[in-house]
DNA sequence: CTTACGGCCTGTACGC
DNA sequence: TGCGTACAGGCCGTAA
């Protein structure tokens, strides 16, 4: 479910509701999740106070102390809730597989029907060594990542533009629903192979991914306010996307009158414009 | 090295 | 109502 936009605004949620927040215990499912708990986890969670919450790619990285790094993968179907005070009416549903308790009485709850998700530990200091985050490309909106290196990178290769993209080592938090939207307003055919890409090429796509993931951060963020008010539950965003789910729709590039289509590429759905992409 | 594909899980929507 | 099928915002291991 998860891209980069709703991670980062799961980031801000927690980082507001539960920086300073000292673990009381921890509760975890009986079976993991994509992999299993790290041993004697809750233990070592045990008195560990959350400083601070990272994001790399669409992996969250929370700060405790002494106890190292919570790292943590929402997968496909991953949400945290915060219950702010009193958790007494709360009962512990089906897919819950970890459930913090704060000093003060305060809930973090993990819940994540398909389990596709990853909870595990690092050593203090070292997150950013975590196997599948030191394997990570650059963060699209930070300025390891540009035009030059996207163009470096292309060439030569032979996936489609859109695998291309997905791939978490070329650049880091593009999912389905971005590298879409993002080709689209490129306008580059998520079909086409990477490596024809001209440096224009690049500088357009560099460009319209950084839009397009500021443009959704921005409306996460505000979305996730209203919600985290009403019931502390850090909700996703709802956005208006250009391609993304609307095949057999017009597109909605100003003067084009193509009608999005919908393909499958290695396995996943592809929505795009046959009229404007090119 | 790159690329393609199946598998992991459960829930939901839809057609018959 | 029930059943089967397709699909879901991700990632990893394997094989070619």
């Amino acid at each position: 479910m998860p891209e980069l936009p709703e991670v980062e605004t799961v980031r801000r949620g927690l980082a507001d509701g539960l920086s300073g927040a000292r673990i009381y215990d921890v509760m975890l499912g009986a079976h993991g999740l994509r992999k299993p708990f790290p041993a004697n986890m809750a233990d070592r969670l045990q008195g560990a106070v959350m400083t601070a919450f990272r994001r790399r790619g669409k992996y969250l990285i929370i700060d405790v102390g002494e106890a190292g790094h919570i790292i943590a993968h929402l997968g496909m179907s991953g949400r945290f809730t915060i219950l702010p005070a009193d958790g007494r009416n709360w009962n512990r549903g089906k897919h819950d597989h970890a459930v913090f308790r704060f000093d003060g009485g305060g809930l973090l709850v993990y819940t994540d029907p398909r389990r596709f998700g990853i909870m595990d530990l690092s050593p203090p200091g070292e997150w950013e060594q975590y196997p599948a985050i030191a394997g990570l490309g650059p963060e699209p909106l930070e300025d390891g990542f540009n035009a030059k290196i996207l163009y470096q990178t292309a060439s030569n290769r032979r996936t489609p533009l859109k695998s291309f993209l997905l791939d978490q080592k070329i650049i880091a938090g593009l999912g389905n629903i971005y590298v879409c939207e993002a080709l689209h307003r490129a306008r580059l055919l998520p079909q086409r192979q990477a490596g024809s890409l001209k440096p224009r090429h690049t500088e357009i796509l560099a460009s319209t991914i950084k839009q397009v993931l500021t443009e959704a951060i921005a409306a996460g963020g505000s979305t996730l306010k209203d919600y985290a008010h009403a019931d502390g539950e850090l909700g996703y965003f709802q956005h208006q996307f250009a391609v993304y789910g609307r095949d057999g729709q017009n597109c909605k590039t100003p003067g084009c009158n193509g009608i999005v289509e919908r393909m499958v590429q290695s396995g996943r759905s592809t929505f795009f414009c046959p009229s404007c992409q090119q």
